[in-house]
DNA sequence: TTGATGATTTGGTCTGACCACTTGACCAAC
DNA sequence: GTTGGTCAAGTGGTCAGACCAAATCATCAA
C-alpha cells in the first residue's frame, strides 16, 4: 500500500481500439452506418494500417463492428451483438460519470447468479471444497474489520469457491465478466461492500446450508447476504452520478 | 427454402485464431505456457505475420492468451479469464461430442436470468413493450405446431421483449452470448424445444403477471416454461454424447 | 549478494505492394 | 422490362521486409 499505481502503457492499436469502441458505446457512431475505409482511417488516426486493422478485429470480436471483404465495416448494435465484455466500457458514459443504470444492472446479476450458485452448489459442491470454504470463513472472523484489502480478496475467494463448486461454466464466465466490470469503479464498490463482506454469520450461514445439501436454504442465505451490498451501493449510487474514484473524502 | 447454407469463406487469420483457441480450450495447450514466439508460428502456419496478428490480438480480446511487450505470449486459465464469449467453442470437446456439462450450464443460465428477468419485467415494463408482447402472443396461437422456423423466430421475439423490459443490460448481454452459444446445436435444440415453444398457455401466464405488476407471479410463470425445453434437452443429452446436428432421423 | 551492463529475444510499428471480394454502372440478350 | 454478363472502382485481406521498443538473461563489477 505505497499509494503508487501500475503505469498504464497503452499501444497505438490500444488506443485506436479504445476511441473507436467509446464512440460506439456512447452513440457518436450510429448503429449501420459505415466507417471510414481503413486507408483513411490510418490517416486520421496517424497510424499504420496494420495497428489499425488490430484494433478493428478486436471491435469484430467484441461483436461492436461487422467487417466484410469487399464492403464497408459498419457498425452493430451492440445491444443485440455484443457480450459482457462490454460492460467496463459501459459503466462510464460520454461525460466521465458512472451510470447508475450499469450499475443497478451488474448487482442484479450478481443476485441471481450468486443465489442460483449457491443453490446448485448444495447439491454438487465436491467435500473438500467445502472443507475449504469452511477454513476460510474461520480466516474472515480474524480479518481486521477495515481491512478492504484483504477482505475483498477473501470475498474474491469465497465466491470463487461457490462458482466452482456448482459446477456450472457459465456462472463462472460470468462471474469472470462481472470483476471486470468492477474494475473500473472498484475503490468505491471496495468500501460500500464492506458491510457484506466483513458479515461473518451471513457467510456461516450460507456455507452450513451448502454443507448439509440444503439447496434452498443455500439460496436464501445467499440471497439475503448479497442484498446488503446491493442496497449500499445502490443507495449511493441513486443520488446521482459518481466522479470520484479516489480514496474517501 | 431450398435448402442452400450460405458458403462458409474462412480468412487465413480466423483459421489460425480457430486452432489456437482449439488447442487452448481443450487442453492441448496448457495453461501458463509460452506460445512460441510470432515469427515461429508464422512459419508453422504458413501465413504472414500480420494476419498472425490479428488472430493473437482476437485471442487476447478473448481472454485465451496475455501477449506482453518484449516477453512471450502465455496461455490464460481461461476458465478465470475468459467471458461467455468463448461458450460457443467450448460446446464442442476435442473428439468432436457435445459436452453435456456445458449444455447443462447454458440451461441452468438461461433458466436463472429469465426468470428473475420477467419478475424485473413485472415491475419495470413499459406499456408499449407489454401490449407488444400480448400480440405476438396472439400470434403465436396461430402458428403451426410444427413450423420450427417460426416457432423459434417467435421465441427469440418473446425473450428479446422480456429481457428488453427488465431495463438491465447485462441480461440482454447475456441473452446474446448465450444465443451464439446456441447455435452449433441449433437444429437440435430448435426439435427439442418445441414443447416450451408452442406451449401457448405458458406465454399468456407469463404476459399477465407481467401485466398486472405481479414479479414473484412472473417469476414463476418463467420458472414453469423454461423447465420445460430444460428437461427435454437434458434427458437428450444424459444419456450420451451426441454427434448428429442434422435433420431429424 | 547486490546492482549495473549489454547482447539477445520477443512483441510493436511502419512502408508499400499486391490479392480477393463487393458494389454499382453499363451493356447485351431474351 | 427482365435477366444475365462484363468491367471498373472501392474496400478489406494478405504478403514481404525492415526497424523500433520492451523484456529477459547472462555477465561482470562492487
Amino acid at each position: 500500500m505505497t499509494g503508487f499505481a501500475p503505469i498504464r502503457r497503452t499501444s497505438v492499436s490500444a488506443a485506436v481500439f479504445d476511441q473507436i469502441a467509446a464512440q460506439i458505446l456512447d452513440g457518436r457512431l450510429a448503429v449501420g452506418a459505415a466507417l471510414p475505409p481503413e486507408r483513411t482511417l490510418t490517416e486520421e488516426f496517424g497510424v499504420n494500417r496494420q495497428a489499425l486493422r488490430e484494433a478493428l478485429q478486436r471491435l469484430d470480436q467484441l461483436g461492436l463492428v461487422e467487417i466484410r471483404h469487399g464492403g464497408a465495416t459498419r457498425v452493430r448494435d451492440y445491444r443485440r451483438s455484443a457480450g459482457l465484455d462490454v460492460l467496463p466500457r459501459l459503466f462510464l458514459g460520454a461525460d466521465g460519470a458512472i451510470d447508475p443504470d450499469v450499475v443497478r444492472s451488474v448487482l442484479e446479476m450478481r443476485a441471481a447468479i450468486g443465489a442460483d450458485a449457491a443453490a446448485l452448489s448444495a447439491d454438487r459442491m465436491p467435500a473438500p471444497l467445502v472443507e475449504e470454504l469452511q477454513a476460510l470463513v474461520a480466516d474472515l472472523a480474524e480479518i481486521d474489520g477495515d481491512d478492504v484489502a484483504r477482505l475483498s480478496a477473501a470475498d474474491i475467494h469465497f465466491w470463487d469457491l461457490i462458482v466452482d463448486g456448482s459446477g456450472n461454466v457459465c456462472y463462472r464466465l460470468s462471474l469472470n465478466a462481472l470483476r471486470r466490470a468492477y474494475e473500473p469503479v472498484e475503490p468505491i464498490v471496495d468500501r460500500l461492500m464492506l458491510d457484506e463482506r466483513r458479515d461473518v454469520a451471513g457467510h456461516r450461514a450460507m456455507i452450513a446450508a451448502i454443507a448439509a445439501g440444503d439447496a434452498a436454504g443455500a439460496r436464501d442465505a445467499a440471497v439475503r447476504l448479497l442484498a446488503q451490498g446491493q442496497a449500499a451501493v445502490m443507495s449511493h449510487f441513486a443520488d446521482g452520478p459518481e466522479r470520484d474514484t479516489e480514496g474517501r473524502p
